[in-house]
DNA sequence: TATAGTAGGTACCTAAAGGAAAGTGACTAG
DNA sequence: CTAGTCACTTTCCTTTAGGTACCTACTATA
């Protein structure tokens, strides 16, 4: 299947009208896609195989699957240096900064925020 | 398996260290988390099945889970009437509208910078 | 000759999420 | 006595994401 196709199938069947942030959610909130842009953010350009090491436990698969689909969103910028071994160098772009403030406020709400959802869910649990 | 321990299983895997919006990504932007949450605030109190008819294509059984987490974190309230038929009504929270401005960053950047991805993309599968 | 080093690609497998469809319980209107 | 209402619940199936392990090219070095 192609990346085109793709993209139909990938949405994540957030009814049109009544949301109009679904269309990003693919975009930023996949899976690995905010640890990336948040590591490419804070410490800069990065080799591959120095951005998993940051990551951690990701696997060069999947790795290698959301560095594509971010480059192809235009949030992330590859380099590559055809020597040997070959040597390989990401960045975050332009664009991919500019969701700066969109984290920014994620994390504010989650600084003010997160500890009420916990105490909201173990009053759940106890009932 | 109890909702505690899916708590640990649900993480997307999010390394803890450098990412510190994690953990709200799971509830937040869970799958059908964010048109209910917008659905709510925009029209307001809601019964099951309206809900279900505003949000469009969601199964009963998905929105009875997303309910239910989306309860269980404090963002949504469930207010249950015992009649025949029976009538449950679901309101968003203070603290689901707290939410607010982080979907306001987000619905933002959206249309400032979607078209651009788009525009991203294009080039890159013509290339 | 053998090995290490780098950034992937591929094939296969598993687990989890989600959808489809039918059932449940309690009552009421016909 | 049957059908309908409502909010689920249950069962089954398909799709998808992610993981494991192995393979690729190319060269310098031991």
């Amino acid at each position: 299947m192609s990346d085109k196709t793709a993209d139909a199938k990938r949405t994540r069947g957030h009814p049109g009208q009544p949301c109009p942030v679904g269309p990003v959610l693919d975009i930023v909130f996949s899976r690995w896609t905010t640890p990336i842009l948040w590591t490419l953010n804070e410490f800069g350009r990065q080799r591959f195989g120095e951005l998993a090491g940051l990551l951690g436990t990701i696997t060069p698969k999947v790795l290698t699957q959301r560095l594509k689909q971010l480059e192809r969103d235009g949030l992330v910028l590859r380099t590559y240096y055809p020597e040997i071994p070959p040597r390989v160098e990401y960045e975050i772009s332009d664009l991919g900064r500019s969701l700066g403030p969109v984290f920014a406020s994620l994390a504010r709400w989650t600084e003010d925020n997160l500890a009420k959802v916990e105490r909201a869910r173990q009053d759940f649990d106890a009932a």
